[in-house]
DNA sequence: ATATTACTACGACAGGAGTAGGAGTAGGCA
DNA sequence: TGCCTACTCCTACTCCTGTCGTAGTAATAT
């Protein structure tokens, strides 16, 4: 069942939508949405009623609005779905992930200091275990 | 045409296999893959068959048999896909992403010491610029 | 020669994702 | 009071993935 965790691009965005403010109409999630993607409001009406069977979000009827709630975790999902990258493109190794991630994306000085700090930081966690 | 850059589960698997192994034939790649899921030996044809279709590989016969070879270079692919993540997971943020990493990931002290040194690297590359 | 193999080529089918039209319905406005 | 709106529900369609079965064919082993 790790496909609930599993988000496909739209059921992503949608979920963003959600974890931002809490609780979200199909209206209010097509114009959160209108940015980037100009869909249909019955588009995102299906996709939030297949996500609801899916038990990935549950919905309580508001006057003759659904309202849409995420019942999925924000960090369950980001975990699970870089553990998936991680495993599948790397084998889980996390040094040649952070290679990737390190050469083919754009950091600057400022981003490193963070960077290090972070690895300071779990060496700190993992000294106290 | 990101798309091309963007490989499923199976796809990449193969793709996994001849990267590895420069070149090979469905019973090769079928072999290959085999500990971890066994397909029927069609299956995997079909797979390379589309993958060629869409500019994935190529293939050159031999005797009876097709040899198949990867089009796409594996930085590329790695690359995109993880930058992709990147984006749809924390809008591009790599630091999330290397938070996301740490915490989610089993990460040793021995790693995180090449880490420490991925990091100063980093660091030397962009004074260097 | 013949029966068994080893392969490819085609076609098929199911399930998920993305996208949307149309029907039906309940509130709101002229 | 009768039409316009805002919604939901249901249905439908297209692509892409994953998975094979079958048919045809060429090399092989008996």
């Amino acid at each position: 069942m790790t496909r609930k965790y599993q988000l496909a691009d739209l059921q992503l965005a949608i979920m963003q939508v959600l974890w931002e403010r809490e609780e979200a109409t199909v209206s209010a999630v097509r114009e959160a949405l209108a940015p980037d993607r100009k869909l249909a409001h019955t588009t995102v009406g299906t996709m939030l009623a297949r996500m609801e069977e899916a038990g990935q979000v549950t919905s309580r009827p508001d006057g003759r609005a659904n309202v849409y709630r995420a019942k999925l975790k924000r960090e369950q999902v980001n975990r699970t779905m870089v553990s998936d990258l991680s495993e599948r493109l790397f084998g889980g190794d996390v040094t040649q992930f952070m290679c990737q991630l390190l050469d083919g994306e754009t950091v600057g000085v400022d981003e490193l200091q963070r960077l290090k700090q972070l690895i300071r930081a779990k060496e700190k966690e993992l000294r106290d275990d």
